[in-house]
DNA sequence: TGTTAGCACTCGTCAGGTTAGAGTGCTAAC
DNA sequence: GTTAGCACTCTAACCTGACGAGTGCTAACA
């Protein structure tokens, strides 16, 4: 069977009434719209082929029809090519209101990204989830030793990304300030710079070479080093607007808003499901689109999600997703994603300057 | 009317049947109790006492008892009154998995604390909220600036209590590696050891001669210090096991599961009410029982919570709620706080040695 | 006087039946 | 190829009656 212009038309009809209402669309409705001024007969033939091709399926025998996920993919697919042919045309969203993100007061980018991921929640009323800046190749860039109290000092470690992480370290011996000023001197150069992997075996006996007396120092600082690292592996997670899925009734039947909920509350299956994430199908630019069973996480195969990589240089990204159910508004949160990156960008250039 | 022993002892029963079961308890279900071995007849009469006391109620005409407010309060302090006197008695509560809470790695308050409020939701199946560390009379520890790139520097501000802030600085000023440890010496020796009140006009003016060229460094560290004491005034808030509430059918009923969502996601909100609870009836220690229309959060008249104030001396304290149905266990909640508490304690105290 | 058995009564729940309406598929005519 | 008409299907909503849990009251009992 033939997929021609008009059952597309139709196709796509069906899709975005059932998106605004989220009941089953009727041949009559279809045959309402003014620009395919058919009877409902006809249309009702058209969905029967539509049907078919596996693209609509009715609930019930006298039920009007919604999309499967292969529907949804057809139409977010052509959506998504339309959207890269006439990138350039001036679209008028409703401005986000992300000036507050601009501030000059972002002491933590994760602060920055928990805003993001609010304002993101509230103007699509679905739910956000966000993964912190993370880097496979991040670099130490410098750290600092300062003294606390007797026996403790603070360890500030600052990898490439401005991704800062205090530790504080229980000493056994007594170190004097003057001395943990020559340890902060060494360390950073011989440290500063340097990779996880490039912290070898070589260069960690050197240190403690140099280091003389200050043996534990040394060590306890390289592990809270290596625990910074890791730490970066780990992807931290913020999500927002969990509320939102109570909104649509597909989501919250029988035991499905619990299980959701679990799901976004356990940000470390979640951090990893979302950050194993890869292109499938090669689409537009950084954004994906992952709709009913592609979704890899089991709570969400009635959820469709849309994620975004954003990048703040130096090799450190992270991503965005926009959870919501299958009949999500895909135009709308693929273009507000899309201006957001741009907001990001503008703020990461800002930054740099 | 009177309230004899065996009045009361009926009530508890039809108190702890109802948490068990969440259904109204009937006056066959009390007969059936060995110890007081009386007919179903005769419990009706009571029950028609406790009724009219206004201890219990029925939902409807032949619907068995469920507990009011007024009864569940009547039972937590009868409670909490005899643990008062028995608390010198070994109780035998399984242990709580609070090992790894005694982890020497403790970078951070924050992470035990969210950790804690996992291993108290997972353990009493509530839904529990912690407010991070918090004081009112904090005072600064000490400062540190470091260079970061051209233009940036990393301003580390650590108050009592060891809560630690980083905040990048981006300055128009090229400041030098050795002015800037100068002006580190400047800050530290002027502003260590002062409360935010204490920081006046005139220290600052002070900081500001000294200071000579750096006018511009010197404004924006003090703005990140008052923001970092600000901060720490705003209560950040941890919760877990918000899912548990979909065990309990009476909180997830109509909308009141999505208006508790949105309150535990609130943290804001949360934080500023939590933090506003003052021992209303005098009770036991640091723990308080709010029943009902008792919580002052419009969302949760349904539920009870439970607080405990924890402390990490220096005044630096915080609380904790435990959230759920008012049928709740307030035995176990009470005990299990209890344990918490003296298990922080012993962290505390060994942090400190 | 307190306790208990018995009984009529109330009310919510559940299964079964009925109805109204939405929507379909098919057929025949245009 | 399109459309009008019609019989058919299925769900949701409503009603109904039977059932059972639980009560309050009364009268008898220890």
């Amino acid at each position: 069977m033939e997929l021609d212009a008009r059952k597309l038309e139709i196709l796509f009809a069906i899709i975005e009434n059932y998106q605004e209402t989220g009941e089953p669309v009727g041949s009559r409705t279809i045959s309402k719209l003014d620009r395919l001024n058919l009877s409902p007969a006809t249309i009702r033939n058209e969905m029967s082929d539509l049907e078919e091709m596996g693209l609509i399926v009715q609930p019930h025998t006298s039920a009007g029809r919604i999309p499967t996920d292969k529907g949804y993919r057809l139409y977010v697919d052509r959506m998504l090519a339309d959207q890269a042919k006439k990138a350039e045309e001036p679209r008028d969203l409703p401005a986000l209101p992300m000036q507050d993100l601009l501030t000059r007061r972002i002491d933590r980018v994760e602060e920055m990204l928990l805003k993001m991921a609010q304002i993101l929640a509230a103007n699509t009323n679905y739910t956000t989830m966000v993964t912190g800046p993370h880097s496979r190749k991040s670099k130490l860039k410098f750290l600092q030793l300062s003294p606390m109290d007797k026996g403790r000092i603070l360890a500030v470690v600052v990898l490439s990304g401005d991704i800062v992480k205090n530790n504080i370290l229980t000493l056994d011996e007594e170190v004097g300030s003057d001395e943990l000023m020559e340890l902060n001197f060494i360390l950073n150069k011989r440290l500063t710079g340097l990779s996880l992997e490039e912290i070898n075996l070589s260069v960690i006996s050197g240190l403690k070479n140099e280091a003389g007396d200050h043996v534990e120092v040394v060590s306890k600082v390289l592990d809270a080093v290596a625990e910074t690292f890791a730490k970066e592996d780990s992807y931290p997670v913020y999500t927002s607007g969990a509320p939102n899925i109570f909104r649509y009734p597909e989501l919250t039947g029988g035991d499905r808003a619990s299980e959701l909920i679990s799901t976004l509350e356990e940000k470390k299956t979640l951090g990893s499901a979302i950050g194993s994430l890869t292109s499938p199908a090669g689409s537009r630019q950084d954004i994906q689109v992952y709709i009913g069973d592609e979704v890899p996480v089991e709570s969400m195969k009635d959820c469709s999600v849309v994620t975004a990589t954003y990048s703040l240089g130096d090799g450190v990204q992270g991503k965005i997703g926009i959870i919501g159910p299958k009949r999500m508004n895909y135009q709308k949160v693929v273009d507000t994603l899309q201006e957001t990156m741009s907001h990001l960008d503008g703020i990461f250039l800002q930054t740099e300057e």
